[in-house]
DNA sequence: AAAAAGATTAATGAAAAGTTAATAGACTTA
DNA sequence: TAAGTCTATTAACTTTTCATTAATCTTTTT
């Protein structure tokens, strides 16, 4: 699956620090819109989507506190943190009280930085890589759960094991591509000798036993090579 | 329902500062456990649950570095964060290295370690509260209340015991769907050992004898996987 | 035709899971 | 505070599961 870089937006008036940061996070690979006062922020926020906003708080006009206020009105699921030299302890506070994730008083360690938000990041996206799992399939007339480690064709439904389920994921993942014994053997089994590979025999009979129920599939031997599994959709 | 305090482990070799921030903590509505080396912090780890640990870096016999490191191996799920007074780059990098969740470099400030604490816990709670809202269940033709921890089935009510209702609700959220050992020991017992499994299954049973009245719900074991139930509506 | 590779079916044994009962610790009640 | 109750854990034992191994047969290659 490609990657797809994490977008922030960075509120910063001062030019010097803004513009410090902006190149030092994309050149970490964050793709980052930089804003000098709140208005054309907020204004740019009504067409973009991003994963995380840094707010400095002393800003002229509007500072970032009630930027913030407004932000979390109209993007309640954004996060947002603090980047300030005020480190009064009633601003740190006040800071958190609006639900800011962190509060990072300057002078800011620019590699402390990058890693507090990659953390961020990951955790807040933990949930759906979990999800993002592929984990359903098509073939031929089958229906294959390889969460649940299920075959089933029209209503009946095939328990696999937890090998025969491996390997057939493995196989649908690459189907229509000859797969070699000796990368099924080292991704299935951790190592590739003669006993291994008489198992895999074993188990590849067991496969065509469950999928000879429609005869479009097709689970080949290529002599000396490995196995390649055949079908249409 | 019932609103838990929170669990707090504190490792922290000085007496002074870890008095002082167990008191405060409690008084904070924590309910914080202390401990003043990373051994004894482990041995109480293996039988009870926390929700966060504090953990100060400079400490004889286990720092709290490797102390981190073989907490994530054994409780992954468990959060952690430094408190310590050294603040070297290096060592706020290796400490959100390491898997971090904060890095605060002392003297710190009681209040702010506390609203900081807040925010984290709200946020690692927030998935989990959806979760834990949805307390009335139908399966099959039982009626299953995970409120008052009631199983129902006509006329003849079940009083499920704590760590029974805690697993058939955490069964019956991903109905259908396999849930591995592993995670449901981390979610439920807090950690994954040998004794642990052996208890569930122990479980799994007694849910089973409830669960027989209805024979369209299955309780599968996956064998070597882990459990899941299977009911139609 | 001989040798190598693959297919198939069945047997095996270790690990996992199931079940029932005993135990021990926490909490309640008298 | 002593007895009683409740419940999670541990223990002891049985049953089941499944990857591997073995044995035998078939196909492919040279």
């Amino acid at each position: 699956m490609k990657k797809q870089k994490n977008r922030i937006i960075l509120v910063e008036d001062s030019s010097d620090l803004g513009y410090l940061l902006s190149e030092y996070l994309s050149m970490k690979d964050f793709e980052v819109k930089w804003f000098t006062n709140g208005a054309s922020a907020l204004k740019n926020l009504q067409s973009t989507k991003y994963d995380l906003a840094i707010l400095d708080i002393t800003m002229p006009d509007m500072d970032g506190f009630s930027l913030a206020e407004q932000m979390k009105e109209r993007y309640p699921e954004l996060p947002f943190l603090f980047l300030s030299a005020r480190s009064l302890k009633v601003d740190v506070l006040k800071g958190f009280y609006l639900g800011a994730i962190d509060y990072l008083k300057k002078p800011i360690d620019e590699e402390e930085l990058v890693i507090r938000i990659r953390n961020l990041l990951n955790r807040l996206n933990s949930d759906k890589s979990v999800e993002e799992n592929i984990s359903f399939f098509k073939i031929g007339l089958f229906n294959f759960n390889s969460l649940n480690q299920e075959l089933s064709f029209k209503d009946v439904v095939f328990h696999l094991t937890t090998k025969e389920n491996e390997l057939l994921h493995y196989l649908v993942m690459r189907k229509n591509t000859l797969c070699s014994h000796k990368d099924i053997l080292i991704k299935l089994w951790g190592n590739n000798d003669y006993f291994n590979k008489k198992s895999l025999n074993v188990f590849i009979t067991r496969l065509r036993k469950y999928l000879e129920k429609d005869t479009t599939i097709k689970l080949d031997n290529i002599h000396g090579q490995g196995f390649i599994l055949r079908t249409e959709n």
